[in-house]
DNA sequence: ATGGTGGCCCGGCCA
């Protein structure tokens, strides 16, 4: 099972090199960020060309998530499915494969001492009462997505440049560790050294100077995490014209356990 | 330099 996340700024302005980067890298599941689209707009028809059932929960302007899947997609949900408000379609879930698949869009927090940061606290706990409720020990789950967190300081690019900033601190640290700690398994750093980015602000060439966080996250239970075969950001994605912030960020699964 | 770039959609918000 080949599984990635991609922030992609905009699904109507990236929708060529969306398609195309499906095409040359065949993900089975990839789950999409910031489409920014309603789920009228959301081009089902051109994913389900490429071979993709999809589900889409965006309601126009901002946020908006989907989930593309070739292996299967049962039982979508959009939101947190436990009524809690997910503040402006930030989670889709589903079924692909077996596998409970959940694309997130954690808020961004803004500040330290602006309310959303508040929010962007109380988001993941939201996220994690959500797996208490929903999954069991044992399940196979992914939670993938744009987490607005980069998890240690090998995750950035200059951790001085951030001291008192949002991503890095140690509330939203410790928020992203709670959801881990429901049994899920960040493999990035198993295969990759620190200082492999997933997103570069757009200014300043930040990207062309390697500057950038790994905040694009893949997080997978237990049995998917032992046999994940590799993981990598694809960095070409943040090149050419008209690029995402973000690049997709891959990990492979095989389907049977490894060595036995 | 308290900026910068890019997306939405046209003045200002959001990242």
């Amino acid at each position: 099972m080949r599984l990635a996340t991609w922030n992609v700024n905009s699904l109507t302005a990236r929708l060529p090199r969306v398609s195309q980067w499906l095409v040359e890298n065949q993900p089975d599941v990839i789950c999409l960020q910031e489409t920014k689209q309603a789920d009228a707009k959301f081009p089902a028809d051109e994913f389900a060309a490429l071979g993709y059932e999809s589900a889409h929960h965006g309601d126009g302007r901002w946020n908006g998530v989907a989930l593309l899947s070739r292996i299967g997609l049962e039982d979508p949900v959009r939101g947190f499915s436990n009524d809690l408000d997910d503040h402006g379609c930030r989670i889709v879930g589903a079924t692909c494969g077996g596998v409970r698949v959940h694309s997130v869009y954690v808020p961004n927090g803004r500040s330290l001492d602006n309310e959303f940061y508040d929010i962007k606290l109380q988001w993941l706990a939201q996220l994690r009462a959500m797996l208490d409720q929903t999954c069991k020990p044992g399940d196979s789950v992914a939670v993938c997505g744009d987490f607005n967190v980069a998890p240690d300081d090998g995750d950035v690019w200059d951790p001085a440049a951030f001291v008192g900033a949002t991503h890095v601190s140690e509330p939203e640290r410790a928020a992203l560790r709670h959801v881990e700690e429901w049994g899920l398994h960040d493999v990035f750093r198993r295969f990759n050294d620190p200082g492999v980015f997933s997103w570069w602000d757009y200014r300043a060439g930040d990207f062309h100077q390697g500057r950038g966080m790994r905040i694009d996250l893949v997080l997978i239970s237990e049995d998917l995490a032992g046999r994940a075969t590799g993981a990598r950001v694809d960095r070409d994605a943040r090149k050419g014209q008209k690029p995402s912030d973000h690049a997709p960020v891959i990990v492979d699964i095989a389907d049977a356990v490894l060595g036995s």
